[in-house]
DNA sequence: GGGCTTATTCTCAAGGCTAGAATAACGCCA
DNA sequence: TGGCGTTATTCTAGCCTTGAGAATAAGCCC
C-alpha cells in the first residue's frame, strides 16, 4: 500500500511542478546596528535567494550557492528557519505552480562593504521600526495602537472582538506590562492581518480597516515574514546558545559584546550585570590587551572562549534587562 | 535580473521535478507511555506521510489530510518541525528525482485505539531505548558507549578523535555530568554517523566500526530522524509553553500532568516542587471534584486555565529534576 | 484501629538576579 | 599638575527562585 501511494505521487510530481526557493537573511552587526544584506531592486528589497537547482547535494549548500554568487559574501554559521508554503501569499500573484520558500538565517561577523552593485547591508529596523526599544519606545507604536484598536473594534463577533484583543495585548503588550522582544513574527502576522502593511494590500487579502498602513519598508514577496522569522529566532536563541559570537571580531571588549546583544535584542542591559552573567559562564577569556577606543578608562579586550562549544555546559545567558 | 533568474528558475523545475513529502509525528501520552503513531508495513515502521498535491491549500492543511485519511486521527494542535533534502538520505534509494520530506508535530488529547488496520499507538522509547531514564540509566547505553568509543578511537587524525569526543561527551554526558533530556537528535545523528543505526548501514553511507548496530527499532527511509527531531522540540518547548495540556484530558490530578511531562522528558521530576511550578503560574484552576482513582489520598481534579492563553504572560514551567 | 498509599503543605538553606553604589583608569584642559 | 568627564570594573544588600526533604492529611484494606 505505501508502495502504491509512492508511485501514485511520482505521477503527480511531473504533472504538477513544484519548485523550492531557497532564501537567506544574512546577518551582521555593525557600529551596533543590526544588518541584513538585501539585493535592491526596483524600488523594492528582497533576500538572496534563489531556486533549489538538482546539483546542489544539500539545501543548504544550495542557498550557501545563491548567496555568494548574488552577493560574494561568504556564509559561516547557517541555520534553517522555517519552510512557507500558503499557496497565494509567497509568489507574486498570477503563476499558477506552487512555490515554496525555505528561510534560512546566516551569521557573519562584520559587515564588509557589499562585493556586489545591487547588494546592501542595510538596519533591519528600517524594515521593523516598532521593533527597536534601544532608546525608549518607537513613537510609531502610537499609530499602530490606533490601527491595531480600529481593528479589534470591526472584528465580525464579540468573541472574535475577544481574540483580537487578546492577541494584540499579547504581541505588543500594554503601556504597563513591559515589552516582549521576541514575538516578532507574531506581531508582523498581526499587522498584515489588520492590513496594516503594504504587503496585506498587495497580496489582496486583507484591506486595511484603519484606512492607513503603518511606516516600514515592505519586502519583495514573503521575505519581510522571513525577516520577522529570523529575528525572532536569533532573538531567543542568542538566550540560551552563544551564538553572538558569530558576529564579534576575534577581540572585543566587553561593551562591544553588550551594544552587539543590544542591537539585536532591541533592548538595554544593564551593564555590571550582563559581565557577571558573561565571566561568570566562562563565555569569554583575557587577552590581555586593552583599547582606548572606546575613551574613558581603558577597556579589557578578551575573546571567546571557544572550548565552550565542546563543553556541552553552554546555557547561554539571559538578558538582563534594563528597566529604565 | 531578478525577473531573468525566476523564469530560469520555472523552467528548470519542470525539467526536473521535486516532490515534497509531508510526515507527521502525531503523539499522544497514555497510561503514562508516550505514544507515536506508526504505519505499520512489511515488518518496518513509517510515519503517516503523502505528498503535497495541487489541491492542498496549505502545507498544514495538506498534511490533516493525510493523517486522517491514512489513520482516521484528526489533528489538532500541529507544528511544523524542520524541511529535510539531503538527497541520498531521505529516498529508499534508486530514484533519481528529489525528495524533500517536511516533519511536523502534532499532538493529540488520548490514543483513542487506532481506526485503521495498520495504523497504531507505538510506544516511542522502543525507537528510542536509550532516552528513557524515568527508572534510572537505560542499561542499553553501555554497549552505545563501547560502541562510540570504538569511533572516537578510529577517527583518521587526532583533531577528529578530540572532536568526536567532545560530541560524544556533549550529548550523550559523562558518569559524572547529568543527563540532558534535549538533545535527542544530536544523539541519533551520531549513532548515525558512528553507523551503530541500522539506517546509516541501509542508506549505504556510514558503516558500524564496532562491528555491531545497537538496540531501538529503525524506520522507514528517514522516519526516525524525523521522530527524533519531534521529541527534542516537545521536550523543549513544554519547558517554556504549556503545551502539554494539548495532551491532557478536560480535568485530572495533578499527578497525572506530572506522569505526563515525565513521559515526555524521560526524566523524574520532583513532585512538590512541580506542584508548585503549576499552581504559581495559575496554569489550572479548580474543578471542585476529586477522584480515588489514584489509589490513598483522593486527589483534586483540575483543569487548564485556558486564559493563560490569552494573557502572554505564559512562561511554561522548567523541569525541577528530581536527582534520585 | 493500624498500616499502606498517595495528596498536599511547609520550611529552610543555597543560589541567582536586580539595582544601584562605589571605585579605577584614562584623556583633556585649564 | 589637578580637576573633570568618560567609560571600565567591582561590590553589595535585598529580593526572589529553586532544590530537597520533612511533616501532615485523607482515603483504602485488613
Amino acid at each position: 500500500m505505501r508502495a502504491v501511494q509512492r508511485s501514485a505521487h511520482e505521477e503527480k510530481a511531473v504533472q504538477h511542478a513544484i519548485s523550492v526557493d531557497l532564501s537567506a537573511v544574512v546577518v551582521a552587526v555593525t557600529k551596533d546596528e543590526p544588518k541584513v544584506l538585501a539585493i535592491r531592486n526596483n524600488d523594492i528589497d528582497a533576500l538572496p535567494s534563489g531556486p533549489l537547482e538538482p546539483q546542489h547535494r544539500t539545501l543548504e549548500s544550495g542557498l550557501r550557492v545563491w548567496v555568494e554568487t548574488q552577493t560574494r559574501q561568504v556564509l559561516g554559521y547557517v541555520e534553517q528557519l522555517y519552510t512557507f508554503g500558503d499557496s497565494g501569499r509567497s509568489l507574486a500573484a498570477g503563476t499558477n505552480a506552487r512555490v515554496l520558500s525555505i528561510g534560512y538565517l546566516a551569521l557573519v561577523p562584520e559587515a564588509q562593504p557589499a562585493g556586489t552593485a545591487n547588494a546592501e547591508w542595510r538596519n533591519w529596523y528600517r524594515y521593523f521600526p516598532w521593533e527597536d526599544w534601544r532608546d525608549d519606545r518607537p513613537p510609531i507604536l502610537d499609530r499602530i495602537a490606533a490601527g491595531l484598536k480600529e481593528w479589534c473594534a470591526t472584528a465580525p463577533t464579540p468573541a472574535q472582538r475577544k481574540l483580537r484583543d487578546a492577541r494584540v495585548r499579547m504581541t505588543f503588550g500594554t503601556r504597563k506590562t513591559p515589552w516582549n522582544d521576541e514575538p516578532v513574527l507574531e506581531r508582523y502576522e498581526l499587522l498584515y492581518e489588520a492590513g496594516l502593511v503594504p504587503e496585506a494590500q498587495r497580496d489582496g487579502r486583507h484591506a486595511s480597516v484603519a484606512g492607513f498602513v503603518v511606516e516600514g519598508e515592505p519586502m519583495l514577496a514573503d521575505h519581510r515574514r522571513i525577516l520577522a522569522t529570523a529575528i525572532a529566532r536569533l532573538r531567543g536563541k542568542i538566550k540560551y546558545r552563544p551564538v553572538v559570537f558569530e558576529l564579534m571580531p576575534e577581540t572585543f571588549p566587553l561593551l562591544h559584546l553588550q551594544r552587539t546583544v543590544e542591537a539585536l535584542a532591541g533592548v538595554r542591559v544593564h551593564k555590571p550585570n550582563f559581565r557577571r552573567l558573561v565571566e561568570g559562564q566562562g563565555l569569554v577569556e583575557d587577552t590581555g590587551g586593552v583599547t582606548t577606543e572606546t575613551g574613558g578608562r581603558p577597556a579589557r579586550l578578551v575573546r571567546f572562549r571557544s572550548e565552550v562549544l565542546l563543553e556541552g555546559t553552554t546555557t547561554g545567558f539571559r538578558l538582563p534587562v534594563a528597566r529604565k
